[in-house]
Formats: structure tokens, sequence, C-alpha cells
RNA sequence: GCCUUGGUGGCGGAAUUGGUAGACGCGCUGGAUUCAAAAUCCAGUGCUGGCAACAGCGUGUGGGUUCGAUUCCCACCCAAGGUACCA
């Protein structure tokens, strides 16, 4: 019997899907494993052998724990938002939602063809309004919140608006935005209640506020500072410009220590807790207050050396600040507006582009300072970036290099605080070492000492404190769009209001056009039936919008990152219409315990979902505040595209070493017409492009070699490699296992379909050794003890390596094993059936074949996993390397048992010894038991 | 610049706590089988010299520790990813 992959795989993928083989129990008195991809966009594309890498390591070691005997959730679904579905929409008036449903059709049965073990009952996708319900459940969540830094957690905005009423925000321990006005609880309880309502807002964890935002005109839309990439959209390239909008967005710096802190207790990828740690941007340090001379103004400034007040010589601010129109002097006004027209001018790129230029305006104002009562020049300049810290700094040219290039460009004074160091050439900026001078109370001090001193006086004086600075800029949630989630709120007076939890999903509008309205509202401006009726609880026209019952609806819908950022729990529970997971479900599957994706997401998608799975962890929703025990990042597959070289002006192609400085142009064609020893087939080239139909070829050897090079995937470059070919020429199972075989999971790596023809015969090999022409090969006679320790070894070496992810080496031992089973000639059943449950999570439809043909009535998925005997492995000698000096020089055998005197006394009196000693004693003998002999002369 | 990860044959990549470097696969060379092909099987394959036995050199570079270093330490070079006037 043939190894026939294309039926056993057909047959096997239907009977798994009758049978609901994967479905994942929900009550279940076995362990939990919970193994989670990241759920892939369907895009118009279709997937290429790069996309399903990281499904097949997730789905072998899904296969591995429940051949453990753990119920393991395995399941998958589609973050079906999206831009490209939109920008399709836009193009052809198609409805975003037929594109999706279209792709992911295409998604599925690419999926099925590689016989994943997902579950797919539990599937979902984020466009869904049974899901996106419960996205918008918790967005109103997030909107009823505030952070309270007294319990360090969230809590309901009722409870801050009581601590108002009996005490105002004097005293509050809430994260805010820095401009909200203090008052007193008889204050507030004056207010009307749309002023409360604005106050609310600078507190809420979902809030809306104006804000400068990363405008993208191209796009006609808002982007994340993650979802920009050198200074230009990360989708298309488009310029990106600075923008004042009002705009929702989370108030994640809430959260920036506890992302923080939970780092330590999470087995991720060391690079990409590194990124986060980046990206959150802890300082410590302190904030000053100086007085501004002859005005009634203070600034704050935030300062990682606050050791270093003495040697202030100037301060700068952010040329955006309010505040510097407000103190310039008359004589510079002028100097300054215009300064602050070119800054905002430039677009991000331009700034970025020429960090070196140094360039900035005196205010004509001054600073005093806090302890000397110096005046101090206050200037301008583009380095000091609004965004961060208070938006100015103050300016220690001896301490800090920027300062430094900054006073000497202007010809500001420099004064030395540091006793010893020499700034002649450049700023001082080492903390370690030196001791402070000219600086009153911190003389002598050292760094640390100088600053606990500083802020202890700072602070008790009041004209400081002790900072924590994050770099971590709240995440806008706008997005002018119309594929995605409706944001479900109706404006009142211009105020936001939350629809009622039980009126969700407010379920997205259908509109004419996808394009933003002529008056340069979103999408959503187009939808003529967008008004919330208070008293029906629906959506209704628009015309009906009177301001008293019926209102207008928000018009922005949630960005990408929104359904994502919790559908790791939906799967616990996915068909539930009562709550976003049941209870049970979660206190049951409780955390993802391995989750694999790119490491793209880092600063993206695994901060945003990190934050939502605290603050859902703040009400008890969920049991744990970490959601991913183990991350994984998987390399890219990249392509070998393949270079033709053409003669320049003509239509002559050159083979590639019969180039010699001739000119010439490479020409990229299509790999599949290439062969595994770079040979192109010129039949198939003139039929694949008419420009190649009248071409000439120069051959070397009777043959055409083409150039290899490694890049990304894409269409354009000729260079992808679809899996359902693959599948259909090699079968599922030999491309699983040529992925995995491919190098380690977490490494980028080229693919070569020329070197799949070792896994391929390897399946055929292992076939083989079941089956003969029409017969079954298997016998039920005692194994010989030397197969027995081929299996176990095998099953040792797979089993540890499987658990260390480290899969490209398990089939490794799968050849090494098959090729010492066949020249044994070894069919037993007692080697073959283990080894048959070993390969099922690498080659599960070839097993189950297997499996049938041993004679087992039920699916291989149901028998557990082989155990090793250590007794088959036990040797009784062993063959040492013998060294001379370090240096091996050949091979003696001892009994294992042996011990180091025995060995020792043995190794002086042999033969080979004896002749490479030449008659001198040894200086030294080194045994080490079971590993090596070496002896020093 | 800073942070992280990595650098091993023609190629993808192996190598437990320092102990035979190059497993396994591709490619290549030779052979068997065949009328022939496909398929399959066997042998060889780091580099240099040599008919050979063998010798020398070899894990980015230069040092160091050690009986012994791909592995540990120091300095440097290169590549990939991240980040960028963060006060």
């Amino acid at each position: 019997m043939k190894y026939n992959f294309l039926e056993i795989e057909k047959r096997w993928q239907d009977y798994w899907a009758a049978n609901n083989t994967y479905q994942a129990a929900t009550n279940s008195d076995k362990p939990k494993y919970y193994v989670l991809d990241m759920f892939p966009y369907p895009s118009g594309a279709g997937l290429h052998v790069g996309h399903p890498l990281g499904y097949i390591a997730t789905d072998i070691y899904a296969r591995f724990k429940r051949h453990q005997g753990y119920n393991v959730l395995h399941p998958q679904g589609y973050d079906s938002f999206g831009l490209p579905a939109e920008q399709y929409a836009i193009q052809t008036g198609q409805h975003p939602a037929i594109t999706t449903e279209n792709n992911i059709k295409r998604y599925r049965e690419q999926l099925d063809r590689m016989g994943f073990s997902f579950d797919w009952s539990r599937e979902v996708r984020t466009s869904d309004p049974s899901f996106y319900k419960w996205t918008q459940w918790i967005f109103l969540l997030l909107f009823d919140s505030y952070y309270c830094q007294n319990e360090d957690r969230a809590q309901p905005i009722s409870k801050l608006v009581k601590i108002f009423e009996n005490a105002g925000n004097l005293q509050v321990l809430a994260i805010c935005d820095a401009d909200t006005p203090k008052f007193s609880a008889d204050q507030w309880c004056a207010m009307k209640a749309d002023q409360q309502a604005k106050i609310l807002l600078h507190y809420r964890l979902a809030y809306l506020a104006e804000t400068e935002v990363n405008w993208c005109p191209a796009l006609g839309t808002v982007l994340a500072n993650d979802e920009i990439v050198n200074g230009v959209s990360e989708r298309g390239g488009h310029p990106v410009t600075k923008k004042k909008m009002k705009q929702w967005s989370m108030r994640i710096g809430a959260y920036a220590e506890r992302l923080l802190q939970g780092l330590e207790k999470i087995d991720w990828p060391e690079s990409l807790k590194e990124m986060q740690r980046n990206w959150i941007g802890k300082s410590v340090g302190a904030s000053v207050q100086f007085e501004v001379a002859d005005h009634d103004e203070t600034i704050t400034v935030f300062t990682t050396r606050p050791d270093t007040l003495f040697g202030v010589t100037f301060m700068t601010l952010a040329p955006e600040l309010d505040l510097v129109l407000k103190i310039a002097s008359t004589d510079q006004k002028e100097a300054v507006e215009a300064y602050i027209a070119a800054t905002a001018q430039r677009s991000e790129r331009d700034r970025m582009a020429d960090v070196k230029t140094i360039s900035g305006v005196f205010t004509g104002a001054y600073a005093i300072h806090p302890f000397t009562q110096q005046k101090i020049p206050i200037w301008i300049g583009d380095y000091v970036l609004a965004g961060y810290g208070t938006g100015a700094v103050m300016a220690v040219p001896c301490g800090d290099q920027r300062d430094y290039d900054f006073a000497k460009h202007f010809n500001i004074p420099i004064v030395n605080i540091f006793d010893g160091a020499d700034i002649s050439e450049a700023a001082f900026s080492d903390k370690s070492g030196v001791k402070l001078m000219d600086s009153d109370f911190l003389d002598g001090l050292d760094y640390k000492q100088a600053v606990k001193k500083v802020i202890e006086v700072l602070e008790a004086q009041n004209r400081g404190r002790g900072t924590i600075n994050y770099r971590l800029r709240d995440a806008i949630f706008s997005r002018q769009r119309y594929w995605g989630e409706p944001i479900p709120v109706y404006y009142k007076d211009g105020l936001p209001q939350p629809l009622a939890l039980e009126d969700l999903p407010l379920i997205l509008p259908e509109v004419e056009n996808y394009l933003p309205t002529s008056e340069g509202a979103p999408p959503l401006g187009n939808a003529t039936d967008w008004a919330w009726d208070t008293q029906q609880h629906k959506v209704v026209s628009n015309d009906q919008i009177d301001h008293q019952t019926v209102f207008p609806l928000e018009l922005n819908t949630m960005p990408g990152w929104a359904g994502s950022s919790w559908y790791f729990n939906r799967y616990m529970d996915a068909q539930n219409s009562d709550a976003f997971v049941s209870k049970s479900a979660l206190s049951y599957w409780s955390e993802v315990d391995l989750y694999l994706g790119g490491s793209e997401h880092a600063t993206g998608h695994l901060l945003y979902s990190r934050f939502w799975q605290k603050f859902l962890y703040d009400y008890e929703l969920v049991p744990v505040d970490e959601y991913a025990k183990k991350l994984i990042n998987q390399g890219m597959i990249l392509g070998t595209s393949a270079v033709a070289y053409r003669e320049h002006g003509t239509q002559n192609y050159i083979s590639k070493n019969k180039i010699e400085g001739r000119a010439v142009e490479p020409i990229r064609v299509d790999v599949s017409l290439v062969d595994a020893s770079d040979q192109l087939d010129i039949e198939g080239l003139k039929k694949w492009q008419p420009q190649f139909a009248s071409a000439t070829f120069e051959l070397e050897a009777n043959a055409f070699i083409v150039e290899r090079e490694v890049e990304k995937m894409s269409k354009s470059k000729y260079n992808v490699v679809n899996p359902d070919q693959i599948c259909e020429t090699y079968g599922a199972d030999t491309l699983r296992m040529y992925e995995m075989f491919l190098g380690p999971i977490e490494q980028a790596k080229p693919w070569n379909t020329a070197g799949i023809s070792g896994v391929h015969s390897f399946l055929k090999k292992f076939w083989r050794l079941f089956h003969a022409d029409n017969k079954l090969l298997v016998n039920d006679q005692p194994a010989a003890a030397e197969d027995l320790k081929i299996a176990h070894q095998t099953i040792k070496k797979v089993t540890e390596d499987i658990s260390a992810f480290s899969f490209n080496t398990c089939v490794s031992s799968f050849m090494i094993c098959v090729n010492q089973l066949t020249s044994a000639k070894c069919h037993s059943r007692e080697v073959l059936e283990p080894l048959v449950v070993l390969l099922a999570p690498f080659a599960p439809h070839i097993a189950e074949e297997l499996w049938q043909a041993l004679g087992h009535k039920t699916s291989v998925t149901q028998a557990s996993y082989p155990k090793y005997n250590p007794d088959y492995l036990v040797e009784s000698t062993k063959e040492y390397p013998v060294s001379f000096n370090g240096k091996m020089r050949f091979k003696a055998a001892f009994p294992l048992a042996m011990n180091q005197e025995q060995i020792t006394a043995l190794i002086l009196e042999n033969e080979q010894t004896q002749k490479y000693l030449e008659g001198k004693a040894p200086k030294k003998v080194i045994v080490v038991p079971g590993k090596i002999i070496n002896i020093v002369s």
C-alpha cells in the first residue's frame, strides 16, 4: 500500500469535523491547558506558508497536552474589523461585512487543510455584534470608572462623586488630567450638572478630551503612537501631522506602574519585556516650582537630576505651551511667535530628521531660582517636548549634554557644580564618583545623598516634591472610520452620555458612502438612522433628533485594538449572551497558559490587552491580572526570491556564473519555476509572462542558474509560496513537519521549498515500517532490546524537546529513529505503536491512519502519551574519548560502573596511551565519569 | 546613540551544568537497481596538504581563565528588531 496522503488527509479531516474531536469540554475533572494563537486579520490575499508557522507550533503543543491528559482549550477566531476591508469598500462599494465574510471563508478552508485541532465551536469575530456587544460593555465600564490611588485600582465614578460632595478634590488621590481645576465640597455642590460632568471627564478611564493627535490626512483618521513608523503611517506609509481634536482616550497611564511590575511575574521573552519597559519609560526624579519674575505664574519642571539644582543657568519651555505667550516680553514677542509658528509647521518627520540642529528663542522673561533667588532666563526650544513631563526643563548645562549644546550655541553661561569635573568640552553626566560644590546645602554630597536632601528641603518649603514620570501616553481611542465598533454614547448638550448596559449592542448602521462627509465628519455621519431615542431605547432616524428625548449618536468608532484587548477571555465561554464570560468558565480556564504571536505587537496589542485585563481584574470580573503566563514570539518565514540576470538593454538572460562583469539587471522570477539546484524552468517561464516568450538564454552546463535572495514574502517579489500547493504535492503532514524543521520557532528563517523532500521521505519511510505492497508488516512478536532502545531514546528526546518548544530538533530525532529502525528491519508493534502516538502531534493524519491500521477503533487523539522506560536505555559500557592536553586522540571503552581510580589505572596501562606518553609519566590524569578522559603530559 | 537578540560548512541548522564541534536535512560527488525514467537504497562530503595513514587550521575579531572554551570573563567588529532630543 502506498502512502496516499491526499486521500488520508481528506478522510481524517472529515472525520474530525464530523466527530467534534477537538471540542474542549466545558466541565471536566482533567487539568486544563489553554493554548492561544494571536487571531488573524482575514486579509484578501489568503495565507502563505509564513502564516501557519505559529499555528503549527501551538497545534503540536495542544495535541501533546491532550495526549498527556489535559483538557485543552485551543480556539481560533478573527480580528475582523480593520482598514483593508474598508478601503476596499471605498473603492468598490462592497460592504466590508461581505468582504470580511468571503475572506474568512477562504482562511477557514486553508486552515482546515492543514489539520489544525482548533475548537471551532468557540470561534469569535470582533466584528460580530454578539462579540462587540461586550467590547462596548467594557468601554462603558471604563467610562464609568476612575483610578483610585489610595486603593491602587479602578473604582466606580459614583464613589468619586461622593468624595467630591464631602470634601471636593483638594485631598483626593486619583489619577486625572494635569489641568484639572481644584475645588472644595461647597464649590462642587454649587456647580451645574454639565460643569460637574466636564470635571468628571478629567477622571474617567475612558474620557473625551481635546488632545493633540497624530492626524493622517490620507487615511482621514487619527493614529495611535504605535501605528506610526518612522513618522509615517504604518499602513500605507502616509505622512502624519499634529492636530488638536476632541477624542476619546484611555487612561492607560494610570496603570503604568502596574504594567511595569506585572512584567516581573510573567514568562515572556526578555526582549519583549524590555520593549514594554522602554515604552512605559519610568523615570524617578523631582518636580520643582519656579516662579516667573514680574508675572503671577509658576513653572513646574520635572527633572531626574534634582541634585544639580544649583547648576541651573536657564530654563527651556516647549514652544506649544500656552504659558509661553503669556510671559513673553514685548520686545521678544515677535521672535517668539515666529518660532512657535515655525515649529507648528514642521511635520513630525522633519523634526525627527534633524535632531542635530539646535534652535530656540529667548522669551524675555525670567524665572526665580527657588533657593538662590537668582533670575534665570526663560527660553523656548523644540528639543523640549510638550507631551513629556510638564513641557518645561530646568537647564543644567554642566550636567546635561543637550543643555550644554544649547548653552554653547546661544552663549548662555555654564557653571560647574561638580568638584573636579572637566566640562570644557562636554557636559559631565556621570552620576557616580564626584561630589557637588558651589551648591549651598548640597556641597560635598554625592548624587544619591544630594537627591535625597534636596527633595527633603523642597518638600519642606513646598517648592517641589519627589515625582515619578512615565513616558507612556494615554491611548487615543477614537477612529474616524466606518468598519469598527460603534462607541455606545450619545450627545446631550455637547456632553457624552453613555447608553445603558441593557441597550447593547449598539449595532453599526448602514451607510451609503464609506468616506468622510463633505463637512469632514467621520463616515458614520453619512448614516441616516443614527440617533438615540432615550425613551424607546433604540436607534431612530436622524430626523427625529429633538435634543429632548432623541439625541445624536457618536460618529467615531473604536480602534483596531479594542476587540483584541479582551478576546482571549471570550473563548472560554464564546456563546454566552448573558455575560462577557461566565464566572464558572473563568474560574475553570482562568488564564492563557501559552500565547504565541509576533513581536510586532509588543507595544500595541500586548500592552493594551494587559491594561484591560488589569482593569477587569479590579472589578473582579477576571480571576488574574496577567492573562498570559507564557508568551513566545514566532519569527517570520522569509521568502527566497529567484533573480535572473538580463543583459542590459537586451532580452538576453545570462546564467548566474557567466556574467563576469557584463552589465546586467536583476529580474525577479516566480520561485515556483526554480528547482532545488537553482535551475530555472525556461519553458515554464515563457508561459508565465509574455515578456519572456521571445527572450534568449545563455546557459551554463546545459542549465540556466538563478541568483537567490532572502527577503520578506510578498506577492510583488514573486516569492510567495502557497500552503495549498504544498499540501497538494506533499501533504499537510509534510508541510507541518517541514515548517517546524526549518529552525527554532522564535527565529526568522528563509523558506526554501527544495528542502521539503527530506521531511517527505521521512514520512514515506515511516509508512513503510508498517506497510509493504498490500500487507501490514507489523508483528506482535517481542521486540529486540536494540530496537526498544531506539524507540525509547526517541520518546525521551522528543518529549523533552516538545516541552522546551524545540520542535526542529524533534523532527531530527524522528528522522534518526526511522533510519535506524529501517536498517534494523524492525516491524514490532511494541516498538512502533508508541511511536505513532509520539508522531501524532506533528503529523496527525498519517498517525490516525497508522493507528487505525494497528487495529484501534478510536482516534489517536485519545491515546495517552508514551512514557520512556529507562531500563531500555541502560548501558553497561561507555566509550570514552581520550585526550592528550585537551586534544582528542583515540577512544577507549570502560564499564560504566567503574569509578575514577579504576579507569585511571586502566588507561595508563593502555597501549595507545603508552605510545603517546613516549615513556614519560603524565603530570595529571583527568577522568570525568561518563564523559571524557584527559591526560596532561 | 541607547536597549534587546544573535554571529557555527555551499545552505537551513545541532551540540545538557565547560568535556569527541558540525547531529538531522538540503545540495553536491560516486555507486547499486532499471531497457530507461521516476521512486528507492548504499558510500563520501568543514577547510588546506597528502595516493594513503595522517598532519595542520577551524564556531565574527583580539585577548584572558582552564588539563580542556561554540559554551565563562574583558575589549572590539558585524547583522536583525526596538527606540529616539524623555529633561
